[in-house]
DNA sequence: CGGTTGACCAAGT
DNA sequence: GACTTGGCCAACC
């Protein structure tokens, strides 16, 4: 069964345990494709929010990004989560890094 | 089916 | 090191 391109994203993320970060362009690589932007736009929508940590994805560079319910609130939880963010932007987010 | 847009990225100035 | 530009792909009108 073929899923879109949405519910790829989706089912891969769904794999980030908690305390774990992606980013958008290795999440697009992930399922085999180089729309880094069509997956945030694919976040935007989420429809499966609790399953699915939309918050846990991240820009390449570091910064968090954006996310649909204010940027603050996607820090609070990732911080949460035992994330260390400063300024918007994640320390060491290399070791947070999650692989599939 | 062309044109616009987006929670992006990388290279150039 | 800040800012601009072009490029990437899927979704929407």
């Amino acid at each position: 069964m073929k899923q879109s391109f949405d519910e790829r994203c989706y089912d891969k993320l769904r794999k980030v345990p908690k305390g774990k970060l992606t980013t958008y362009k290795d999440l697009a690589h992930t399922i085999k494709s180089q729309a880094y932007r069509a997956v945030g736009t694919a976040m935007n929508k989420n429809p499966y929010a609790p399953q699915v940590p939309c918050h846990r994805v991240i820009k390449s560079d570091g910064f968090v990004g954006g996310f649909a319910h204010g940027t603050s609130k996607k820090i609070a939880m990732l911080k949460k989560e035992g994330i260390e963010i400063k300024n918007g932007k994640v320390v060491s987010m290399q070791r947070y890094l999650y692989r599939f």
